[in-house]
DNA sequence: GTTAAAAGCAAACAATCGTTTGCTTTAGCC
DNA sequence: GGCTAAAGCAAACGATTGTTTGCTTTTAAC
């Protein structure tokens, strides 16, 4: 195990082990760890290099290993702080409300701003299907299934008519929302209107009266 | 031009120039095209070597390029054959309809059937970022574009409610539709159940009267 | 101010990448 | 059956890949 993992460790769960010592201020794993995201999320993994990385961030290929182990874990700590980011933003949102349509649509508003906001981030989310993360594919499935899990529950707790599948439900919702990063880009109108029309379109009926 | 384009040109329009050869008939660049297919589908196309695809199909490397003139020229035609047999898919099931939601329905089976049944061809176009398609960035673009507005107007011809608006039905639709990639087995519904499920879940209400 | 750890540099490593070259084999047409 | 183009082999090209190594600089704690 490197060093740095003893540091961030420590750096984040404060307590600090006797006779060892702080990460630095100036620690830039964060830095590279922003960069990769970038970059990962823009050109995609295999075809973004070490040397993309470092040059980013203004140092040499060979120091990225004093804070990472290989590169697949640099994806998977990117995969896991993006979920970390959007799933807290869905958490914090859901709270806020009561009413299940309107949980719901706390929650699409709140997954679409995270997919906007931490753009870099989410980008590599979206784009990592499991059996393409090589080393870390069990962990990135397992934290797939955790976050859609929530979006599980928020439906089952919906009134639906009879003969209404929840899990369809979910599939056309959540495959809609993730989709927006193929074509959403700033300018247009807000994650909340987006969520909003997402949800309206599901809840109220489309088929006009007059037709069969 | 490498020679072969001349002749996979001829044999598809089949007025033969004079003093030329046809191709023969052992021609292996649709199985290429298969290999490639298959294998930038599973890993991706940066993690997909030209020797893997050539040890798919039992020949060198170097061999490929005489069907070939680049890796990015592979991934275009794949992407193209993808959308070829996508689209023409699509196009015949909408015509063998009339009405509007009843196209429209036909429209989702048959896209479903291509992502399904053409597997490795589809994944390649779902995956395949204009951004990330090198050299064939613009075309990869354009054929996305055209192939969207297929969709476009067949919700454009559906009698909406006053103030729903098309676009983020399409969106909506077009994107659940998309991301049943990552979700759907072989097992699972056929994609004629799903289409129709998808439809009736936007055409009904799914709020219950008695709630706000 | 001394010291030990954190952080990074510089330079290489073997492996693999996409591609090119020259030559050989194979199949189709007269 | 001989000629020619189609197709593929064998081997290399330089460039780039992820990673490792040994050494140096910089920071924070004492």
């Amino acid at each position: 195990m490197r060093r740095a993992d003893f540091a961030t460790a420590r750096a984040l769960a404060a307590p600090a082990p006797r006779g060892a010592r702080l990460p630095r201020q100036d620690n830039r794993r964060a830095q590279l760890l922003d960069a990769a995201a970038k970059l990962f999320g823009e050109q995609g993994f295999h075809a973004t290099s070490m040397r993309d990385i470092a040059k980013a961030v203004g140092m040499l290929s060979g120091s990225i290993y004093y804070h990472f182990d290989s590169k697949d874990e640099m994806l998977l700590a990117v995969y896991e702080e993006g979920v970390r980011r959007v799933a807290t933003a869905v958490a914090d949102a859901v709270a806020r409300e009561t009413a299940p349509w309107a949980r719901l649509e706390a929650a699409c508003a709140a997954h679409l701003r995270g997919l906007i906001g931490c753009r870099d981030y989410a980008r590599v989310m979206i784009q990592t299907a499991p059996d393409q993360a090589g080393t870390a594919r069990d962990r990135v499935r397992e934290l797939r299934r955790n976050y859609e899990a929530r979006f599980r529950q928020l439906i089952e707790a919906l009134t639906l008519p009879p003969g209404v599948d929840p899990r369809y439900v979910r599939l056309l919702l959540f495959g809609a929302l993730n989709w927006s990063q193929v074509w959403y880009h700033p300018g247009g109108d807000p994650p909340e209107v987006v969520a909003r029309r997402f949800i309206d379109t599901l809840r109220l009926p489309l088929q006009t009266l007059s037709e069969a």
